[in-house]
DNA sequence: AGGCGTCTGTAACCTTGGTTACACAGCCTG
DNA sequence: CAGGCTGTGTAACCAAGGTTACAGACGCCT
């Protein structure tokens, strides 16, 4: 499952992380020599809530899903880390000597770098790199505080109708996976889906949403 | 009302912010040069939603309360910025070069050492500086997860049991400033507070709650 | 065709928390 | 002392969303 990166690795590392290539060749080095390729199969939790943060991921190929987990089991998706991106959560709990706070778990299969704590430390004394991952925390935060804005102000039917927006005139996805993108439950899903038909905003059929009025729509998620 | 930072203002500045001592003689004279301490009245609005970020804010003395507006007026306090420490948002927003995307007010009269973007970006190009900044930004990361959880999934009982605990055992605060920083109203906080009482776990009078079973709020904050 | 698993529809009911609308108490001040 | 302001108590009502419990639809596989 796991194996040491080797040069047959650079090629793909460096077209997703454009930042790694302006490197110096002993930073380069060390990166080779001590992460390490992990590859996990979909639904495998990468990491979780009050565990150690083992390393810093790259996202090679596949995706994780960063949620927050409730007592009762539901999830709230927080954010995707996609490859080239980088996981805010995890060089917060690196850079604070923290527990991981949130969980993450591969979406699909994932092939991730593993960069060891000591050697992402490092990485950071790199002030290109730093500068990276610098502007995907602020980027990261800002998504954060636009969820914060969501699950504290705005109603499901507002939050679903944004939901459906920006991604093409026809959706395939299941009730249930609007749900769980929301937090909530698939009942209420369909209970608003149903209420968007009845309003001319949506058809539905069988594992598919198609939009027929995307600004009554957008009226919806913004009133 | 603002006046240019002089040599005066580089004890204090430099005892709530010791970081800056580190720095080097071109970087400390740009920051007295250009930084200007702003002096504003309590309540006052020092930056809000959608604002440009003009400047990053050291605290020399009151505090900023840091909020998230709901359309109805209410508020999610969302951190607190004494002096000592930073503004993550507003580092956010002069990293990502996005507007504000909450509200900061003046809890009490506050000074602010505000610095223009170009000198704040400027001063990033110091290790030390680099990193405190950093350390911060994990921190608050952590904070704002930790919200993230309770508004998404603690029930309003368990959060106002949490907010009774940890401050001493006899607090002078009204149910309105209570319900404010739960981001509720004033009736609900009552409500529970006289479940709270008839439970024996706190006892009321005006302006006043007195903690009378630690353990028991705690059994309540986490059940 | 028969049977199973997944997805959807829907109704009844419940809990939480917010809204509205008062009453009253304590206190300060003219 | 009167009048006003702030803080509290409380009840009735309401809306949102979650829970429970089914029924039926569709597709697939044997």
């Amino acid at each position: 499952m796991t194996d040491n990166a080797d040069g047959a690795l650079n090629a793909p590392l460096n077209t997703l992380y454009p930042v790694l290539t302006a490197l110096p060749a002993a930073a380069s080095l060390r990166l080779q020599q001590h992460a390490q390729v992990v590859s996990v199969p979909a639904g495998a939790v990468v990491f979780d809530e009050l565990q150690a943060c083992q390393g810093f991921p790259f996202v090679l190929s596949g995706s994780l899903r960063v949620v927050k987990a409730a007592p009762n089991g539901r999830e709230l998706p927080l954010y995707r880390v996609t490859p080239g991106e980088t996981c805010i959560i995890s060089s917060a709990c690196l850079l604070g000597h923290a527990p991981y706070n949130a969980r993450g778990i591969a979406e699909t299969e994932t092939r991730l770098l593993l960069l060891p704590n000591a050697d992402f430390q490092a990485l950071l004394g790199e002030a290109a790199f730093r500068d990276f991952i610098f502007q995907l925390f602020s980027e990261r935060i800002a998504d954060l505080m636009q969820l914060i804005e969501e699950v504290a102000f705005r109603k499901l039917d507002q939050r679903l109708a944004a939901l459906l927006l920006g991604k093409g005139q026809r959706l395939h996805v299941t009730h249930q996976q609007l749900a769980d993108e929301l937090g909530s439950v698939r009942e209420i899903v369909s209970r608003l889906l149903k209420g968007f038909a009845e309003q001319g905003l949506v058809a539905l059929s069988r594992e598919q949403v198609d939009i027929l009025n995307p600004a009554g729509l957008r009226r919806v998620a913004s009133n």
